[in-house]
DNA sequence: ATGACTGCAAAGACTTTGCATCTTT
DNA sequence: AAAGATGCAAAGTCTTTGCAGTCAT
């Protein structure tokens, strides 16, 4: 890729990071990660691009973790994991939401469901071991 | 309760607000709701005392509809359905999360578990048939 | 030329916070 | 007097948006 595409596709570069990471970053997030090489990149820019994304299905947001929304270039339902000490989104990619539950739910509500998001929160195994040698010394 | 009380004890009302309610309420929403009766309330207080509730575990956040904050006065865990239309968020108190989940996770994330969220998203019954008429008609 | 994409900065929405005031004890 | 709760407004954080400039066709 020449030096002029670059200053210009950025909107490629911001997918392809959403796809190829398993970090499921913020706005914020992808922009520290790509600024090294597009120096001249905008925040703006990255929020506009998520945003398009988003509403054309390409990504979806996890919600807010902390205040600060989460994209995910992995549209395949799946469930995570949040981590509350360090705000880390981890994928469960074993874990599965019985199937049987959407029918339940429609059945039950009398609307339709687009999608069913199952998170788990709690203490990543990093920050687990962390605290517990806090507590340690402590 | 004279109008002393009334004016100091802003308080519980808003913990009472929450406990019997099932509409899930932003800040602002509890503040429309008390206003009327407490008619100096002010929002910066209905933050103030959500967000320490939420500290002690006397409520819970469901997390951002639409980029606001969502609470629930009932701690038990128990899944939620939002409608992606009006944003109300309803309980499922039939549906439940599979309490085997829980061990895989640890198991899987040698981390720990303190809550587990699981949301339906999609329309409502009310915004189905809304727009439903709205294709006939239109 | 026209349309698409972007940088920049201003604006916007939601939430938090500092300070003075008022109530309770 | 001391501690606790609140109103008000300012500040803070995250996100969106308008406009002008740049690039592709």
């Amino acid at each position: 890729m020449d030096s002029s595409q670059k200053q210009f596709k950025k909107r490629n570069a911001i997918l392809s990071y959403l796809r190829n990471t398993d970090s499921h970053p913020s706005a914020e997030m992808v922009y520290n990660y790509l600024k090294p090489e597009y120096p001249d990149l905008s925040l703006g820019t990255v929020y506009r691009n998520l945003s398009m994304f988003k509403a054309k299905g390409d990504i979806i947001s996890l919600g807010a973790v902390n205040g600060v929304e989460r994209f995910d270039g992995n549209t395949c339902p799946h469930v995570h994991f949040v981590c509350t000490t360090c705000d880390a989104v981890n994928d469960l990619p074993k874990i599965q939401v019985p199937e049987a539950l959407n029918e339940e739910v429609k059945s039950q509500t009398g609307g339709s469901i687009d999608v069913c998001q199952l998170t788990f929160m709690g203490q990543c195994k990093n920050c687990l071991t962390t605290s517990l040698k806090g507590e340690e010394t402590a």
